[in-house]
DNA sequence: ATCTGTGAACTCGTTCACAGCT
DNA sequence: AGCTGTGAACGAGTTCACAGAT
């Protein structure tokens, strides 16, 4: 059950997500191909994907949905939580405090930092935001491990090192940068320029994408 | 210069970036183990990304920095310039109206569409907010060939559907979900959801993240 | 008859390593 | 000596295809 590959955690959180809806829908199992098809990916894949949680499915009756998705939240969450610090509270930094705030009881944003005094004490969604001159201090004090990156490109890398100082692991990067960090903390980003460009440049070509480009 | 990869386009838009700030710092060439430093891949790759879009560096004097940024830009951008539709004026939608809105002169936000009448017709960030009933007829009239999803999940596959119906060639999609659309349209999705998942996972892991995961 | 689990084959993107140029 | 351009090797991730289960 180790050395899960980034694609595959990705995929995971995707069918869950999935399986929450068909079980409200009703369903009670669920077969590798009807997983594939939601999806997007092949029902070979949907296999391996669920072997790497230790979860074995019933043959001719699929996977119990109950059961799949205990095992992957036991797999994929943090039985005490997981806190988030979010930095940046401008348009971006507000909507991801918004979209984020109060859905997930596991994984919640409970520190917003920004520069602008007027921000400063303020409660935006339930979340304090506190100067990032206390960023580290903060950080360190909750324990956050999880952090998310809403500030301009030319202060995106010291925020992040702030962030590691103050003992996070995992960062969620908007800024169009490369951060440069050291081994062990992984990086996500989540760079909206370069995808825009990106669209734009295949707007243009008769594309034929080969399914599986699509991961982000 | 044909059947270039999603990856290599990426990469290309991120090489552009780092270039255009070179230059703005006086540089007038550069090596490519330079841009492997700054864009976080190998000096093989980027001479491989680079071979993509045929223009050659000059041994032993790298590539000048003016001539590359023409060739890349002759290989990106669309001459005509590139119109952009945005559906979904929530808090996401607007903070991505104000990001993009003036920035690039070649690929603008020139549509947005809501159901909310008290935002129809508004004019915001210098974009002018139409019904979403009369998307399909917009998006045709102006030749408008990318589309942005800031919907909720639910009705995300409806817009798109439209999107296409009215003549869009490629979509970057930040609803949690995948959309199914016709063989030839490219989908770019941007799940900030599963992206925080990931990274909390990850935050938990003594992650030996091989460098090359990071792609979005 | 129709599913799952999985070794083996395959694909495609990246890196290696070196010839060619200056 | 130090760079670029590129064939060849490599590797991670995906699909194929089938044995095993019901």
């Amino acid at each position: 059950m180790q050395n899960v590959s980034t694609r595959t955690i990705g995929r995971l959180c995707i069918y869950r997500r999935l399986l929450s809806r068909l079980k409200d829908e009703g369903k009670t199992s669920v077969y590798s191909h009807e997983l594939a098809a939601l999806s997007g990916g092949s029902a070979a894949l949907v296999r391996r994907d669920l072997m790497a949680i230790g979860y074995s499915g019933t043959p001719y009756h699929g996977y119990v949905i109950e059961n799949l998705l205990s095992s992957m939240a036991a797999f994929l969450d943090d039985p005490q939580g997981q806190q988030v610090a979010l930095v940046g509270l401008g348009n971006l930094g507000r909507a991801l405090l918004a979209y984020f705030s109060g859905r997930r009881p596991h994984l919640a944003i409970t520190a917003a930092f920004d520069i602008d005094p007027a921000k400063v004490n303020r409660v935006m969604h339930g979340c304090r935001c506190h100067a990032v001159a206390r960023l580290v201090e903060v950080v360190r004090e909750k324990g956050i491990q999880v952090g998310v990156i809403c500030v301009p490109a030319l202060q995106a890398q010291s925020i992040a090192d702030q962030l590691v100082t103050g003992g996070v692991r995992a960062v969620l990067n908007f800024a169009p940068i490369r951060l440069h960090l050291p081994d062990g903390i992984y990086v996500e980003d989540l760079d909206m320029t370069t995808a825009l460009e990106k669209a734009a440049y295949f707007a243009r070509k008769k594309t034929k994408q080969n399914k599986e480009n699509r991961r982000d």
